[in-house]
DNA sequence: GCCTCGGCCTGGAACGTTCCAGGAAAAGGG
DNA sequence: CCCTTTTCCTGGAACGTTCCAGGCCGAGGC
């Protein structure tokens, strides 16, 4: 009852009656064929329910003008990330293939099932893997990192610079007139050292190092509920949180314990993800540029695979403060 | 510096003085090699770090193995949904293959993507498209919805028994000593008409009639958001919500407001989404059993595929009611 | 001793594309 | 009017597999 075998090349062509390698022709919209005839096979394919099979062309042409993504599936930053890969491969050519790292399958296997789809080239949301073995990967095809940085020439790293962002939300709290401001952490997580590095840096450049305080987070809404838990045995007037995610569960807890936000207690989370920009959580944050990110990480894995002449292994994108709700002015003592 | 060419059959073949046909088979470990040869073989392939190009492999068999997966890629409870399909797949001889739906990536691309790659089935997790355009599509090849009821002979589905799963939340409520409650509802969303029947009929079996009331809300926290504000000017003493996400925003409404939770305002949400289960979230809600529905999604895939005789198009699974730390008895009053 | 039968192996034809070399006809150039 | 160029088109050889039809050889049955 179904399935009367798929159309192929060989169907179209003699259904418009010209050969095969015109249809193949058309379908790749290259020069070569006259505009009426292009018509008639166009025809001929939307009738016959005509779809190219993407395995026979890529076996052929020895490509396979695929693009592998590795992305966490429980994170809104990465699924933000991962619509603006779709947007930037959009005109290349080149398609995006999806594997998910789930708590069930890692990111050796996320990576494996990428290979044997014979992926050009592999783009690793916020890697958890060591060096080391992204390096080993980096051998065998072109790697790009993106939103961690790796200490390594192999790979290719696109990320924000996110001592700097953490400078931008320690000096909007100072322009508020904010001196005590302590950070959450990430952990272990890809770019918290750096946004750690870059909360200590802040303070001491303005003079607040009796205020550093760092308080042990991580990636999570958990996490961040945790911390907020330490942090309201002693609150500060501000606090800069690892990402937007923890800083959720910071909110939920302050809100619960009845500080009140901004008035009470400033809140800056990081990404921007789409989750901040929520109407009732309306947090202010770091924003990493997701679509130049996302841009420049397809852009480069391209590049990579075409072989092209590249200067730089790692590009540091500027991120930006976004004010949002959830900052002002501390409370007069 | 990369890549001089990967090794194929004929290599292999040549290297262990064979033919590739003989390679071939011992490479799927079929029968008809000699123990002696197959071990010459295997060390071949070994040394030359053959792996099998399965696009050469797929064409040729004419079968791809390949379950296509349809999911929004900003919705937690697909990311769970995702999660357990990749789980059910494991031990089948089908791979799954991704394809995101993205506020700039529609459904219909998505599922061209997949009809690309040759997916021998679909996957379709809560789609949005029409009834007619899904049952189109099921002329062609198999099609399971998730979590989705369909209204059409050619597409299977596996869902939840919405109307049973606010049932169960009413009957909670009802049991905790409240009269008055309020459903939330998802629109038209997937789901949101069974959840709306099933709380309709549970307050009629309980006399409950004039405390009847639907609130509009949606599938996102913003728009629960917006329903919570509209609730909390004549508020009742719990609400069941659409889904986790709606009553998340829900949630976070209610406690910048000041009305407690669970002794103010009871809240019971839907799916058991991670989101539910955070610590600091600790919100009460309808459990979807993932892994049932992934499961019986995957089997009845590869069943169609294969061709199996089927009894029931429609697959229905009993929700189970989770309770946490959001719903209590009402306020004496 | 001949026939049959298994076990092991080979060669070549697919699969649905793309790519390349070329050919026929129309268009331009002297 | 002939020669070149361009435009449009065709046929067939790849790509790396799997699948099918057989071939060869030794063992067993009559």
């Amino acid at each position: 009852m179904r399935d009367e075998r798929r159309a192929t090349l060989t169907d179209v062509a003699t259904r418009a009656g010209v050969s095969k390698s015109l249809v193949s022709l058309v379908m790749r919209d290259e020069p070569g064929a006259s505009a009426e005839t292009r018509r008639r096979v166009l025809d001929a394919a939307e009738q016959l329910g005509y779809q190219p099979d993407s395995r026979a062309r890529l076996l052929r042409s020895g490509r396979s003008r695929l693009l592998g993504v590795v992305f966490g599936l429980q994170h809104p930053f990465h699924a933000d990330l991962v619509t603006g890969l779709y947007a930037a491969a959009r005109e290349t050519g080149y398609e995006i293939a999806l594997s998910a790292v789930t708590p069930g399958r890692g990111e050796s296997e996320a990576v494996t099932g990428l290979l044997q789809d014979r992926c050009e080239a592999l783009i690793l949301l916020g890697p958890q893997s060591s060096t080391a073995s992204l390096a080993r990967l980096a051998t065998r095809m072109p790697v790009v990192a993106l939103a961690r940085p790796v200490r390594d020439n192999g790979v290719d790293v696109i990320r924000s610079a996110d001592a700097e962002g953490l400078a931008l939300a320690v000096e909007h709290l100072i322009g508020l007139g904010h001196r005590e401001i302590t950070h959450i952490d990430g952990g272990r997580a890809p770019g918290a050292a750096d946004r750690r590095r870059g909360y200590r840096s802040a303070m001491r450049r303005h003079g607040l190092t009796e205020h550093e305080r760092i308080v042990p987070g991580g990636l999570t809404e958990s996490e961040g509920a945790a911390a907020a838990r330490t942090l309201l045995e002693n609150p500060p007037t501000a606090v800069t949180v690892f990402n937007d995610r923890c800083a959720l569960g910071v909110l939920d807890v302050v809100a619960r314990s009845g500080v009140g936000v901004p008035h009470d207690l400033s809140v800056v989370g990081y990404d921007d993800s789409s989750l901040a920009r929520l109407a009732h959580v309306d947090l202010t944050t770091i924003a990493q540029d997701v679509a130049v990110l996302t841009r420049l990480a397809v852009t480069r894995a391209i590049h990579r695979v075409e072989g092209a002449p590249i200067d730089r292994r790692e590009i540091v994108v500027p991120p930006r403060l976004v004010v949002r709700g959830t900052t002002a002015a501390p409370p007069r003592p």
